[in-house]
DNA sequence: CGTTCTATTGACTCGATTCAAACTAAGTGG
DNA sequence: CCACTTAGTTTGAATCGAGTCAATAGAACG
């Protein structure tokens, strides 16, 4: 166990949704991890677990899937800054598995480390809540999607999704960024067949509104393609509303310059805790 | 405001998902409420509202709409016992629209009094807080539901998890409940059009799985339903697993009359908070 | 007693699944 | 380095589940 800079993605998605205090980042910069590599489909938390950490996703993305079926439905997934399991903090039992959705890195974080900030700062126990109501907020919006629309606005709905959470915590900023899905993941995600998946991103290219070549998404009409998913960010209940639609790409860093400076608290020395 | 028995019912369903103690119970006893009859598809909770108390469902059924078309898509589902905004207590506004389905009887309790039965409890705290995991896996189940099984299944499953939840607080004992809903209430719950609603509601009768006639429903083969729904209570973190796939109708109460007395806490004298 | 909401039915259309096959890319081992 | 395997993508054709539209029948309510 060390202490690294994995707080930072965690502190960048925090503020993304609270405020937080000076001595808050102080907390968490402090935070202990110890770091791991999960390969592509690698199981990273299994059902019946009962984990003493939580896994703080630093790069790629992760899924859960509650059915034990391989091919099952995925019920969220999860990008950099993310905890999916911060739950267990309250329970520690696993109910469903979590898999990497290609190549990711976790940094595990002791629940003890989350028990000791919230008692020490009412406000981060506060941003700590907030976190798990916008992990809710998402979780209902996407069966909202699953129930409501057909397959063209659900996939146009999770990359505009993915985008802005990725852009969130200061990735994907020219509307372009890594995705190791493959089809059928990205089938089980809407939950729709791998072929149709595949016709889906093919209407999707052919009406110019995104590439998706060689693990990479490059959104090429951000405007059209939120009008087209009739995506509303409020449920991620962020901070800065992050849609920018009148911004085109040509501008690649428009206005959240100063409200998104990327990691506010490396001045902060981390020290073990 | 005033304290009366509406505590009863919220008891019902905490201890039906976790173990309480008697002083918890007496805590809960000076609960106090002010109780609001409304009509079937009165709004309950309006969106950006900032309430200072939870709705506690004493009678009938209520669903939470997050999209503001009045026949938008159904995330939720309330029984008697259930808390529909207790995420409230923690960040007070109302995301979404909280209706009732069917005539409804709801007790208003302050937050001050979930906060304040937490700070006294550890238990207690804790309790609340698989309540509200609970309500995730709810929602998580259903998202699985809506994204991988077709209509017939996704009525079935419905009414099963329907049929659990309320005899998880002592009601449907005969698998026979109210069932106020119209077949366009299912019909957004479940991610249908009205008109295939009921065309599989008939198909389940058609297969003599269960009635659905003048408001009430009764299932007349639970172990088929049970069967053709692939239903898993497990998600519920119920106590006591409550399917009884072996017992028939004919036995109206199997085997938990003794771990279900309806109201343990009935005996504790109620008195002002 | 009529108005309104709800349930039911039929015909047509469309989105999506399935199955099968072909094709590409990426490894792996000889 | 090439042949072989494997995973992932792409395409077509047949089928099916579900939506839509429209009309009717029934139930509830004032």
């Amino acid at each position: 166990m060390q202490t690294g800079f994995a707080f930072t993605k965690f502190a960048d998605h925090l503020t993304s949704i609270a405020e937080l205090s000076d001595d808050d980042l102080d907390l968490l910069a402090r935070m202990p991890s110890s770091i791991r590599n999960f390969s592509s489909h690698e199981e990273i938390r299994y059902r019946d677990e009962q984990p003493t950490d939580c896994c703080l996703l630093l790069q790629g993305y992760t899924c859960w899937k509650d059915t034990d079926h391989s091919d099952g439905q995925i019920t969220s997934i999860h990008v950099p800054g993310d905890v999916p399991d911060l739950y267990t903090t309250l329970s520690p039992r696993v109910e469903a598995r979590l898999f990497a959705l290609g190549p990711a890195v976790v940094a595990f974080v002791p629940h003890a480390f989350f028990h000791e900030i919230s008692a020490r700062s009412e406000r981060m126990a506060h941003a700590l809540s907030l976190l798990a109501l916008a992990d809710v907020g998402c979780l209902r919006n996407w069966l909202v999607i699953l129930g409501s629309c057909e397959s063209l606005r659900r996939v146009a709905h999770l990359i505009c999704e993915i985008t802005v959470r990725l852009r969130a915590v200061g990735l994907a900023r020219d509307y372009r960024f890594p995705s190791p899905l493959t089809q059928s993941d990205l089938a089980a995600i809407c939950g729709i067949s791998a072929v149709h998946a595949n016709r889906t991103i093919q209407d999707l290219r052919r009406r110019g509104l995104l590439q998706w070549q060689s693990r990479m998404i490059t959104i090429t009409d951000w405007p059209a393609l939120v009008r087209l998913a009739g995506f509303k960010p409020d449920y991620l209940r962020l901070r800065q509303p992050m849609l920018q639609e009148d911004s085109h790409l040509l501008e690649p860093r428009p206005l959240e310059a100063l409200e998104m400076s990327p990691s506010p608290v490396l001045r902060a020395p981390a020290a073990p805790l």
